[in-house]
DNA sequence: TCTGGGGTCCTGATGCTT
DNA sequence: TCTGAAGCATCAGGACCC
C-alpha cells in the first residue's frame, strides 16, 4: 500500500517481534536454526508460550497446552524459556525504538508502539520510516526480524502490524483505514475475545465493517461501554496517546503446581514464596504497594480472589505475606487449588524522604527474608514455617529466626 | 484437548457517607 | 430520628492481551 509523507494528522508504528523467544533462542544456537522450536516447560502442566515458525504449519501456537502441541509436531524441539535473555534483548530492543522517537510505549517484551509524527521531514515518509526501524532492530539484535504497521492510530497500526507476518511492513494511511479494515472478522477488534466475538456474531455483526455501520446506540444497547469503543475502532477512531510514561498497576507472582494441594500449610508454602517473588520484584523497581490480593485456583478452574488494603505501603515479603495468609483464612474453599497467586497493588514510588528513612528498616527486612532463605536452604521449607509461627512482627522475625537458626545449629 | 504467567480493564455487588 | 437516594470506594470475578 502507497503512503504519502503529507496528511497524516499522527504517524504510529507498531512493532511486533517475529516469534520472540523462539527467534532469541535460535538466535543464540544457531544448531536450532531452521528447526521447528517449542518454547514451554519440558514437563509438567503447561502451555507453549513461542512456536517458531518451522512448528506453526503442524498447527502449533501459542497458548496450545504443551501435551497436545507434541502431538501434532512431535519432532519439535522444546526449550525451556529464559526470561533473563528474553529481556536483555528486549532492553535493546526498546533503545533502537527510543533511537527513533522520545514517545515509546511498550506492550511487552517484544512489542510497543512509536510516536513518529512529525519525523517526516528527517527520516522520510512513513513507509521508509518503518523500513529504517526494521533495519536497526535486526543489525541491533544481530539479526532478529520484526514486523511494522504504521497508520494514524494505535488501533490501526496494531491490526497493520500482524498483517503480514513474520519480516512484514503494512502502512495504511489514515484516510483509507476504515475501508482497510472493513472485510477483517469481528475477532480482529481490540478487546474481542473468544467470548465477545461469539457475542458479535450472534448479534449478527462477522466483520468490523458491519460493525462500522451499525448505529451506536444499537450496539451499546447490546455491548454497553464496549459496544462504543467498537462502534470508534471500526470506524478507525482511536485518540489514545502514546504513552511513555505507563506505570505499573501491579505486581504479582504466581504459579501452577504440577499436582493440585488443599493442605493449609502447603498453600502458605506457595503464598510466602510468592510474597518473596514479589517484594524483590518491588524493590528493584523501587516500588511500595498498599494492597494485597491472593488467587487460587480449583482443580475444576474456578478462580477465587481475595483482596485487602494495608495499613502502610510495604516491598516486605513478610508483610505481604502476613495480609495473604489472613486473607487465606477468609476462604472458606478449601480447595484441592491447581494454582497459588499473589499479588500487591495500589503501587506507588518510594518517596526519596522516606527511601531514606527506609533504609535501616528495608536492610533488616532483607537481613530477615536471608535468614529464611538460610534456614531453607539448611532444614527445608518446612523449617521457614515453624520460624516464622514463632513471630508475628518483622522485627521480632528476624531475631526469632536467627535464634532459631543458632538453636538448630547449636542442637543439630 | 486440557488449558501459563505476566498483566490491564471493566462490571456488578456491596457498604459507607452525606 | 428515620429513611431513601446519590455518589463514591472497595471488592470479586470475568474477559482480554501478549
Amino acid at each position: 500500500m502507497s503512503t504519502t509523507a503529507t496528511g497524516w494528522p499522527r504517524v504510529i508504528v507498531h512493532a511486533d517481534m517475529d516469534a520472540f523467544y523462539a527467534a532469541v533462542e535460535q538466535l543464540d544456537d544457531p544448531s536450532l536454526r531452521g528447526k521447528p522450536l517449542l518454547i514451554g516447560p519440558g514437563s509438567g502442566r503447561g502451555v507453549v508460550l513461542t512456536a517458531s515458525y518451522e512448528a506453526r504449519p503442524f498447527g502449533v501456537g501459542s497458548a496450545m497446552p504443551m501435551q497436545r502441541a507434541r502431538r501434532l509436531c512431535p519432532q519439535a524441539l522444546i526449550v525451556p524459556p529464559r526470561f533473563d535473555r528474553y529481556q536483555q534483548i528486549s532492553r535493546i530492543i526498546m533503545t533502537t525504538f527510543g533511537e527513533f522517537s522520545p514517545l515509546v510505549e511498550p506492550l511487552s517484551l517484544d512489542e510497543a508502539f512509536l510516536d513518529m509524527t512529525g519525523s517526516e521531514r528527517l527520516l522520510g515518509p512513513p513507509e521508509t520510516i518503518g523500513r529504517r526501524i526494521k533495519a536497526a532492530v535486526h543489525e541491533a539484535t544481530g539479526g532478529l526480524t520484526a514486523s511494522l504497521g504504521v497508520s494514524g492510530t494505535k488501533y490501526v497500526a496494531k491490526v497493520a502490524s500482524g498483517f503480514a507476518k513474520p519480516d512484514g511492513l503494512t502502512c495504511v494511511p489514515p484516510d483509507a483505514a476504515r475501508d482497510w479494515l472493513a472485510p477483517l472478522p469481528v475477532s480482529s477488534l481490540w478487546g474481542a475475545g473468544a467470548k465477545t466475538t461469539a457475542r458479535l456474531q450472534a448479534a449478527g455483526y462477522e466483520t468490523i465493517g458491519q460493525v462500522a455501520a451499525a448505529g451506536l446506540r444499537e450496539i451499546e444497547r447490546t455491548f454497553g461501554a464496549m459496544g462504543r469503543r467498537f462502534h470508534a475502532l471500526a470506524n478507525a477512531r482511536d485518540e489514545r496517546p502514546v504513552d511513555g510514561s505507563h506505570d505499573a498497576v501491579s505486581v504479582g507472582s504466581e504459579r501452577t503446581l504440577n499436582a493440585d494441594i488443599h493442605a493449609r500449610r502447603d498453600i502458605e508454602e506457595q503464598l510466602r514464596l510468592a510474597a518473596e517473588t514479589v517484594a524483590q520484584r518491588l524493590r528493584r523497581r523501587s516500588l511500595v504497594a498498599s494492597g494485597v490480593r491472593i488467587k487460587l485456583k480449583r482443580s475444576d478452574f474456578r478462580v477465587l480472589t481475595r483482596q485487602a488494603t494495608l495499613t502502610a505501603a510495604t516491598d516486605v515479603a513478610a508483610t505481604l505475606f502476613k495480609r495473604a495468609d489472613a486473607l487465606l483464612g477468609e476462604v472458606g474453599d478449601r480447595g484441592p487449588f491447581r494454582l497459588v497467586g499473589l499479588a500487591a497493588f495500589g503501587l506507588e514510588r518510594r518517596a526519596e524522604q522516606s527511601q531514606l528513612s527506609l533504609v535501616a528498616e528495608d536492610s533488616r527486612a532483607r537481613r530477615l527474608e536471608t535468614a529464611l532463605d538460610r534456614v531453607a536452604d539448611r532444614f527445608g521449607r518446612g523449617a521457614v514455617m515453624r520460624a516464622t509461627e514463632l513471630t508475628g512482627d518483622r522485627g521480632l522475625g528476624l531475631a526469632a529466626n536467627l535464634d532459631f537458626l543458632d538453636e538448630e545449629q547449636g542442637g543439630g
